[in-house]
DNA sequence: TATTGTTATACTCTATAACTATA
DNA sequence: TATAGTTATAGAGTATAACAATA
């Protein structure tokens, strides 16, 4: 690319200050910091932080459906099938198809899987309480009800 | 996918509290709700996030430099000079090369980049402040401050 | 005909390696 | 030799369309 030249100085020190008064570019710079974190701290299972989710999910709600998983985590059914295959691949999951109606499919997790989400679940609790570090349990407290209190139900 | 028949009643709510008490699972879902009224109300414009949040630092620090920017963003070099050419070939910077070192590229605003950066500033705080139409101004405030004071200068 | 989930595929975003030019 | 930025490309994440099986 082809560009004038310039005498003018540098800029030194950035003023990000507009950026950092929007709530959407400070929740995507948490997000990017936790899944790092994330991501060095449960490398030993190789699941993602949705996959997590989705483990999670089924977990605590035996016979939920694909169906009800992608409204929970908004996601597009087939990004979900593709979750599902590598949790069945993995042996963590185990799906049926209800006699009531051969469409849909429930998901139930397996005894390996029930294992790795109460080890996952012990190590992610520790790893979120530790990527806030600078707050105290109370702000962190009151700053997860702030975030739910903004997306509410509607999400 | 071959999957057993049961008859087991379906999951009817869906628990997810554990999901819910978690920082980054929150973060995560009020990035992508701000990021869709984001994407709605700025189509005119036809620039995403992180284009808009170099166009502002653009337009807060002239003489900026790449590698300022991406420090600033945690952008890697070669994604940041796509979205360099983008708003290049839309006339909204413009690139210098300091005399005292011609490796280095300077940026800068054209006139309609200021223009639009104006514009932009506008319609985003207005946006900012309705998708947290469940908040008080003083929530919002302190939901920033938290959020801030959580990934501080580290990321 | 409508619904549940799958397959195939395209598009975007992010990451890595190799290169040019300056220093 | 090291640094600033570019190019080309690969990989992950997200989206759309068309389909099979069941209701």
């Amino acid at each position: 690319m082809p560009s004038k030249l310039t005498t003018e100085p540098a800029c030194e020190n950035v003023d990000s200050s507009f950026l950092r008064s929007l709530l959407g570019y400070n929740t995507r710079r948490v997000t990017l910091k936790i899944f790092d974190i994330f991501a060095a701290r449960t490398r030993a299972y190789g699941l993602k932080p949705v996959e997590f989710s989705v483990l999670n999910l089924i977990g605590h709600n035996p016979n939920i459906s694909h169906g009800q998983l992608c409204a929970e985590l908004a996601l597009l059914p087939p990004n979900l099938t593709k979750i599902l295959q590598k949790l069945t691949k993995k042996h963590l999951i185990q799906r049926f198809r209800p006699e009531s109606d051969k469409r849909a499919v429930y998901l139930k997790l397996t005894e390996t899987g029930q294992q790795q989400l109460h080890e996952l679940e012990i190590v992610i609790t520790k790893l979120e309480r530790d990527s806030a570090s600078n707050l105290s349990d109370e702000e962190l407290e009151q700053l997860i009800q702030l975030l739910q209190k903004n997306y509410g139900k509607t999400a």
